[in-house]
RNA sequence: GCCCCGGUAGCCCAAUCGGCAGAGGCAAUCGACUCAAACUCGAUCCAGUGUGGGUUCGAAUCCCACCCGGGGCACCA
C-alpha cells in the first residue's frame, strides 16, 4: 500500500488531473480493501453490537449478471449503513451450488460438474470483489463441499429419526425433461419452474419431509412478520398453505363394510347433497368400479386411461367439461338416508382430503357444473339473498350455484338456522352420532425432496434386505458423491449414482450383511434451508453450527433476495427453523425478522434474455460507467420492490452525480478537524437534516429518496463553495462534503473513499462512523405559512414555528392580500394549524 | 372466479398526521464557456394526481363505484 491515499501529507491527490476516473478508482482501493478488510466480523473482543445481514446466496451459473447486481447493490447499502451506524455487521456470502445447471453443462462437455462449479464461483467471486460487496469473505461456504453437505445428511438423519423424513409411494409430478421428480412447489402452472417442460405425474416411492405436521405453526408464526416482510410474500405463503376449516363425514356405501369418509367445509349443505365423487384416478374408484357390471369397468377403465394421460395443464384449464363415469354403487345420504349415485370424476383431487366428496349442486360451483353435465338432481337447501334482499334465482335453471350466506331450508332440524350456526349445529350433530368431526385440512403437501440426479447431496440411508430401512451413523459421514468420472449423468429417470457400483454396494450398518446405498439425492431446497446457521460457523467440523454463535447472530436481521422464492425457500427454511427449534438447537422459531424483496431488472419492458435479444451485460455496464455508478442506478431507480426498467434509467446521469460530488471533496480547502460550528449556518442545516433523514429513509428502504436528498446536499454545497460569502474554505463545507462522503458510502464505495482521501483522511471512509446529529440545527427559525382563503392560496407569511394560533390568525387576516381576497366579505370560519397553516372561509 | 398491490409532468419517481402537488433525476429547449464540440455551469418548459361520486374549511392521501396495469391462488370440496 501506497500513501497515494494520504492526502496529508503533501503527496498528490488521489485524481491529480482534477478528473473523476472511475476506473483509475477502481484499481487504487481494491488492494487498499483487501489489505484492511474492513467488513470482518465477529473478531474476538468486538464490542460493537451485532447484525445480521443477509443476501440470498447466488447458484453459480456463470457471471454475475444485473440481477445479481441489483441485488447485491441493495443488500450492501443496508450492510454498509449499520457497519456505518457503528455495528459489528455479518454480511456473508457463498454458493448454493449444487443443481442442474452444474449437471447440464457437464453432460453436454462431458465434464464433471465440480470444475464448471468451481469456476463459476472463482469468477462471481472476482466480480464481487470487484463490485466491491461488503462481504466478509472469512466466511464463504460452497453448498456443494463435502464439508457442508455432511451436515445436510447430518440433519436429515435428525428428521429420520424423529419420524419427520420417510419414503413413500405416491403420484408424483415428473419432469420428462429433467427426467427427474418435483416437488409441488416447483411445478408452476403445470410446468417445471426449471425449464418449462408440462409436468407429468407417476407414481413412485420417494423421500419426503412432513412439512405438513408443521402446517399450523408456518401459518401461524406468521403473526411475528406481519409489518416486517412484505405483504405480498405472506398472503402467498397464506394461500400456500392453504388452511381450511370444515368436517369429515362418513358415508356408507351400499355394499361396502367401511365406510367412506369425505371432508367438506360446508357440513350445513348436507341435506342438499345429491350425489358422490370419488377421484378417477384414487384407489377407492378402482375399488368400487371393481364390483360394478362389466360395461361400467370398461367404461371406468377408459376413462381412467384418460385421465392419467392427461397433464396438469389440460387440468388445469378453468373452463374445461366436467366428465366422469357413474360406477352404478351408492353413498347413503346420512341426514336424509336417501341414496346418491356414485360418479368417478377428474374434478375431484386424489391427494386432497379423501380423495372423495359429498356433491352439493345448489351450493358449489363445481358440483352444479357436474350435475348439469351428467342431469343429476339439484336441492337449494341455503335461502340466498342477493344484494337487494331478493332470493337469489335458483341455481338448476340460472347454472350459478349460490355459495354466499343465508338461512337453511329444507335441511330437517337445521332449517331456519343461518349458514354459521348450521356449521355449528351440524357438526356437532355428526360427532354425537359417530358420522363426523370438525376437522382441518391443507393445501400445503409434504415435501418431496428426492431427486434422480448425481449433483446433489446423497441421502443418507442403506437399503438392507434384513433390516431395512437403516440410516448411515454419524461418524461414517458425509456420505461422498462418487466422482462422476466413468458415470453416465444422462438423465435415464433414475439416478445415475446406482451405476456407481462400488459406492452403491455397502455393509449394512446394523448388520454388517450385503446392502445398497439409497441412491437419490437431495433438492438443493434443502441445502439453502438452513445456509444462514452455517454462516455463524462457518469451519466448525464438528457440529452443524455452533450453537453459542448462531444465538449471538440469529435471526438474521434483514434478508434481502428476489420474491421468486416467496414460497419455496422461505417456507422451506422456516420450517428448517422450527424443526431444529423443536430438536433444541436453536432458540427462535422464525429464521429471519425482516424480508426486503428487491425486483427485477428489465430492459424495455420486459425479463431480460438471450432470446429476446434484449440482455443487459453486466460486465460492459460497468466498463462504461463503473462499478459506482451502476450501483448508484440500481438504488436511485425507485423503490426496491418495484421492478428497474434498465431503457429508464441513466447510469451516465448517475456518473455525471458521482463525479460532481467527488468535484467537492477537491475543491475543499480547509484543513480537516476545522471546527464547523464556525461556518455557514444555512449549510450546516442542510447537512445535518439530510443526515437525519437518510437513517430513517435507509431504515425505511427508500433508497431512492434517500439518494435524491444525498443529490440536495451536493446541490447546496456546490452552491455554497461557489458563493463569495461562504466559499471553499468555510469548515462547514468541509462538514457537508465529509457527510457527503459518507452517505455515498453506501452506494458509490470507490467515490467516496476516493473523497475521503482528498479531504485528508484515512481509509476506510466505510468505518468512519456515522456523524453525530446535532439537534439544534434541525430546528428552523422560521416556517412558511400558508394562507388560504376557500382553500385556495393567498399568501405566504414567514413565521417563528412556535407562533401561537391567535397570534397567527391575526397576522394572516392582516394580510393585504388577504383582504382583498376576501373583498370585504364577512368571515365562517378561520381554520389555524400552526405554524404551517391558515385556511379562511368567508360567509 | 377469489385475494393483494399500484395508477402523480414526455419518462423514472417524491410529497410524516388530510394542509403550498415537486425533493431528486432522465429527456427536451435556450443561454454561458469553446474555433467547434464534448464536459461543465445556469435557466426554461411540463401534470392538478386513472374516471365518477362522497366526507371535509381543505383530499394525491379517507370512503363508495367503476376503468386500466401488475401479482398471487385457483376444479383444494
Amino acid at each position: 500500500m501506497t500513501q497515494t491515499h494520504d492526502g496529508t501529507a503533501g503527496t498528490p491527490a488521489p485524481e491529480e488531473a482534477g478528473r473523476y476516473d472511475a476506473h483509475a478508482m477502481q484499481e487504487r482501493w481494491l488492494p487498499v480493501w483487501d489489505s484492511l478488510a474492513p467488513f470482518r466480523s465477529g473478531a474476538a473482543g468486538d464490542e460493537r453490537p451485532k447484525k445480521y445481514v443477509l443476501d440470498m446466496f447466488p447458484y453459480p451459473s456463470g457471471d454475475l449478471h444485473m440481477g445479481h447486481a441489483e441485488a447485491y447493490a441493495l443488500g450492501d447499502v443496508v450492510a454498509r449503513y449499520w457497519v456505518q451506524r457503528g455495528y459489528d455487521v455479518l454480511h456473508p456470502i457463498g454458493w448454493d451450488a449444487f443443481g442442474l445447471p452444474a449437471e447440464n453443462a457437464a453432460i453436454k462437455r462431458g465434464l464433471d460438474p465440480r470444475g464448471w462449479t468451481y469456476d463459476n464461483i472463482a469468477q462471481q467471486r472476482a466480480s464481487m470483489r470487484r463490485y466491491a460487496c461488503s462481504f466478509d469473505w472469512d466466511r464463504v461456504l460452497v453448498t456443494c463441499d463435502p464439508q457442508y453437505y455432511r451436515w445436510n445428511q447430518w440433519l436429515f438423519l435428525r428428521m429420520h429419526e424423529k419420524g419427520l423424513a420417510y419414503r413413500r409411494p405416491s403420484l408424483v409430478n415428473w419432469c420428462p425433461n429433467d427426467q427427474t421428480v418435483l416437488a409441488n412447489e416447483q411445478v408452476v402452472q403445470g410446468l417445471c419452474e426449471r425449464c418449462d417442460t408440462p409436468v407429468t405425474k407417476k407414481k413412485l416411492t420417494q423421500w419426503y419431509l412432513r412439512i405438513t405436521d408443521y402446517a399450523d405453526r408456518l401459518l401461524d408464526d406468521m403473526s411475528q412478520l406481519e409489518g416486517s416482510w412484505p405483504d405480498k410474500v405472506l398472503s402467498m405463503q397464506r394461500n400456500w398453505i392453504g388452511r381450511s376449516t370444515g368436517a369429515d363425514v362418513r358415508f356408507r356405501i351400499e355394499g361396502r363394510d367401511e365406510p367412506v369418509t369425505v371432508y367438506t367445509t360446508r357440513p350445513d349443505t348436507l341435506y342438499g347433497a345429491t350425489f358422490f365423487v370419488v377421484a378417477a384416478d384414487s384407489d377407492l374408484a378402482a375399488e368400487l368400479a371393481a364390483d360394478a357390471p362389466e360395461q361400467v369397468r370398461q367404461e371406468f377403465g377408459a376413462y381412467v386411461e384418460q385421465v392419467r394421460a392427461a397433464s396438469d395443464i389440460d387440468r388445469l384449464a378453468t373452463d374445461r367439461p366436467k366428465t366422469g363415469v357413474f360406477l352404478h354403487r351408492y353413498a347413503v345420504n346420512p341426514a336424509t338416508g336417501e341414496p346418491m349415485p356414485v360418479w368417478a370424476a377428474d374434478y375431484v383431487l386424489a391427494d386432497y382430503g379423501h380423495g372423495a366428496i359429498m356433491a352439493v349442486p345448489a351450493h358449489d360451483q363445481r358440483d352444479l357444473d357436474f350435475a348439469r353435465a351428467h342431469d343429476l338432481p339439484v336441492r337449494v337447501v341455503v335461502d340466498v339473498r342477493g344484494e337487494d334482499g331478493e332470493p337469489l334465482p335458483d341455481p338448476a335453471e340460472s347454472g350459478v350455484a349460490t355459495a354466499g350466506d343465508g338461512v337453511l331450508v329444507n335441511s330437517g332440524p337445521l332449517t331456519g338456522l343461518r349458514k354459521a350456526e348450521a356449521i355449528a349445529a351440524m357438526t356437532e350433530r355428526l360427532a354425537e352420532e359417530g358420522t363426523g368431526a370438525a376437522t382441518t385440512n391443507y393445501r400445503l403437501r409434504d415435501w418431496l425432496i428426492s431427486r434422480q440426479r448425481y449433483w446433489g447431496a446423497p441421502i443418507p440411508i442403506v437399503h438392507c434386505d434384513a433390516c431395512g430401512e437403516v440410516r448411515v451413523p454419524d461418524e461414517q459421514l458425509p456420505v461422498e458423491l462418487p466422482p462422476a468420472e466413468g458415470l453416465d449423468l444422462k438423465p435415464k429417470g433414475s439416478s445415475p449414482l446406482g451405476g456407481a457400483e462400488d459406492w452403491v454396494n455397502v455393509d449394512c450398518p446394523s448388520c454388517g450383511g450385503a446392502a445398497r446405498r439409497d441412491t437419490d439425492t437431495m433438492d438443493t431446497f434443502v441445502d439453502s434451508s438452513w445456509y444462514f446457521l452455517r454462516f455463524c460457523s462457518p469451519d466448525r467440523d464438528d457440529v452443524p453450527f455452533d450453537q453459542a454463535e448462531v444465538e449471538r447472530w440469529m435471526p438474521v436481521g434483514q434478508y434481502v433476495g428476489g420474491v421468486t422464492h416467496a414460497i419455496l425457500h422461505l417456507l422451506y427454511s422456516r420450517f428448517f427453523t422450527k424443526v431444529l427449534f423443536d430438536l433444541g438447537m436453536v432458540s427462535f422459531t422464525e429464521p429471519f425478522s425482516r424480508l426486503l424483496n428487491q425486483g427485477m431488472v428489465l430492459m424495455g419492458g420486459s425479463a431480460m434474455s438471450k432470446s429476446r435479444g434484449n440482455l443487459v451485460r453486466l460486465s460492459e455496464q460497468l466498463d462504461e460507467h463503473g462499478v459506482d455508478a451502476i450501483r448508484l442506478t440500481m438504488a436511485f431507480a425507485g423503490p426496491p420492490e418495484d421492478d428497474i426498467d434498465w431503457a429508464d434509467v441513466s447510469p451516465a446521469g448517475s456518473a455525471k452525480f458521482l463525479a460532481r460530488a467527488w468535484r467537492l471533496a477537491r475543491d475543499v480547502t480547509s484543513q480537516p478537524g476545522s471546527d464547523p460550528a464556525t461556518g455557514s449556518a444555512p449549510l450546516r442545516a442542510v447537512t445535518h437534516r439530510t443526515l437525519h433523514d437518510a437513517q430513517q429513509l435507509v431504515e425505511s428502504f427508500r433508497f431512492n429518496v434517500a439518494v435524491a436528498r444525498t443529490m440536495e446536499l451536493v446541490n447546496a454545497t456546490r452552491k455554497a463553495i461557489d458563493d463569495p460569502g461562504v466559499g471553499p474554505a468555510d469548515p462547514a463545507v468541509r462538514e457537508a462534503v465529509e457527510a457527503v462522503a459518507i452517505l455515498l458510502g453506501l452506494y458509490a464505495p470507490y467515490t467516496a473513499e476516493d473523497m475521503w482521501a482528498q479531504l485528508g483522511h484515512e481509509p476506510c471512509v466505510a468505518r468512519a462512523g456515522w456523524p453525530a446529529v446535532d439537534p439544534a440545527l434541525l430546528v428552523e427559525d422560521t416556517v412558511t405559512c400558508v394562507v388560504q382563503v376557500q382553500g385556495k392560496v393567498r399568501d405566504r407569511l414567514e413565521v417563528p414555528p412556535g407562533i401561537g394560533e391567535d397570534e397567527l390568525r391575526e397576522l394572516a387576516l392582516a394580510s393585504e392580500r388577504v383582504q382583498a381576497a376576501l373583498a370585504g366579505r364577512s368571515l365562517r370560519t378561520v381554520v389555524v394549524r400552526a405554524p404551517k397553516l391558515v385556511n379562511i372561509v368567508p360567509a
